[in-house]
DNA sequence: AGTATACAAGAACAGTTGTTCGGTGTCAAG
DNA sequence: CTTGACACCGAACAACTGTTCTTGTATACT
């Protein structure tokens, strides 16, 4: 029984409750119903919405005026949708995609405003991986294989906070003095620096404060494989 | 004249329509809030709907049955939300933390019901960056660094697609006959298969189709540098 | 033909619902 | 004390709204 296609009728009745209800925040009544989609008669609007009912479209409040609602995705979509709202929007980071980053360049930062919400270019993230503030972020895409010291390929993206003072043991894009940018753990030991780079295989760095320049923290990196 | 404080009844009456709309998913009736509120006469309903109307806490459609609708806060939970969950959630995936992978022992996947969608160990990610279907994905965070030369550390985050069948070119994560579990790039050459690390540096390992199995197509990468 | 079923129209009814109007009590300003 | 604004109550009204009843049409099946 519930097998047979909707009519037209039914599939406009359908619509317009749908378009009614966001429209005007209620459902709307028999008549109107029937007045938009055509129909003269109440009795004909009320026989379908009964065939409707049976069919699990939608639900009725017998005897209560605009007593129906949607089942299923509307029902939903008004019913629980402001907490499913609040998870979803609030745990959702949208991160700016602002540039490249290269081996022999600084990191090229476009502007300065950071509260992007629609933008093309933008990475999204669960917040719960980006502890912290999350309006200070932007994203770079890595150019070239110098980074894989760093254990960061050509094409991942790093999504970085804005940050010119390191703390011992963060990750932070530095710039040095001979004109190259790298991803490396940062150590303060005594009137030095200590590079680190990620791949526990490989030999760490020394170098005066003076020559480092941070541009950044690194957040989070993200390699996609397939697309 | 809007600095007035709302009395205990105005405040209730708005609670009631907040409650009432989200359980029933229309407005109540000026009898159902008096009923709830405690007012005996529709009139006073009437008027303190009136009042809260001039101080723009709801709208009012005159001659409209139900025809009242909160302004603000639940205004565009009703109104413009299922636009707003439409975006937030098709873009939005939550992918399911399983377990772990290791160099020694086969990709453990605990249940194979990946429709999951209330469970605490998930890593939510874009949809933009997951192409094709996303209800056969899973994550495994990675224990150790057997994997450096596929450029994964310890602690990062593989989201993979169960499929066996990898075509060339995929980074699949496979379990060769000597009980170890590795992510390297797939190419069939004729009768034998090529592991290709993704470190350009390293070399590739060629293998008969009988000694690997794919266990998965990895997808992303996520690497969370700070908590 | 006869029958059953799905679909539609119009009218009428009864309960619901927003609105309005007269009346009451309180309280502070004149 | 009087006045008027404010909040409230009860009742009545007219319009709105869901329901039901009767009738009609078209199609498929026996």
């Amino acid at each position: 029984m519930s097998e047979k296609p909707l009519s037209e009728r039914q599939k406009s009745i359908l619509a317009y409750i749908h378009s009614y209800t966001a429209e005007h925040g209620r459902p709307p009544t028999i008549r109107e119903i029937g007045r938009a989609v055509g129909i003269t008669s109440t009795s004909v609007v009320n026989y379908n919405l009964t065939r409707l009912k049976e069919m699990g479209f939608l639900e009725r409040d017998a005897d209560v005026s605009r007593g129906l609602r949607l089942t299923g995705e509307l029902a939903q979509a008004v019913g629980s949708v402001q907490t499913a709202v609040a998870q979803a929007i609030s745990n959702l980071v949208r991160v700016p995609l602002l540039g490249h980053i290269k081996a022999g360049e600084p990191i090229e930062v476009g502007h300065d405003n950071f509260a992007v919400y629609d933008e093309e270019d933008a990475i999204e993230v669960s917040a719960s991986m980006l502890p912290g503030r999350t309006n200070d972020l932007f994203a770079l895409r890595v150019s070239g294989d110098s980074m894989i010291d760093a254990m960061v390929n050509d094409g991942d993206i790093v999504i970085m906070r804005q940050d010119s003072n390191a703390r011992n043991g963060d990750m932070v894009a530095v710039w040095l003095s001979d004109d190259t940018t790298t991803l490396k753990h940062f150590y303060h030991e005594g009137d030095r620096i200590r590079l680190q780079p990620a791949n526990p295989t490989m030999e760490p760095i020394y170098v005066d404060p003076g020559e480092v320049q941070v541009q950044g923290k690194v957040m989070l990196v993200l390699r996609q494989m397939a697309n």
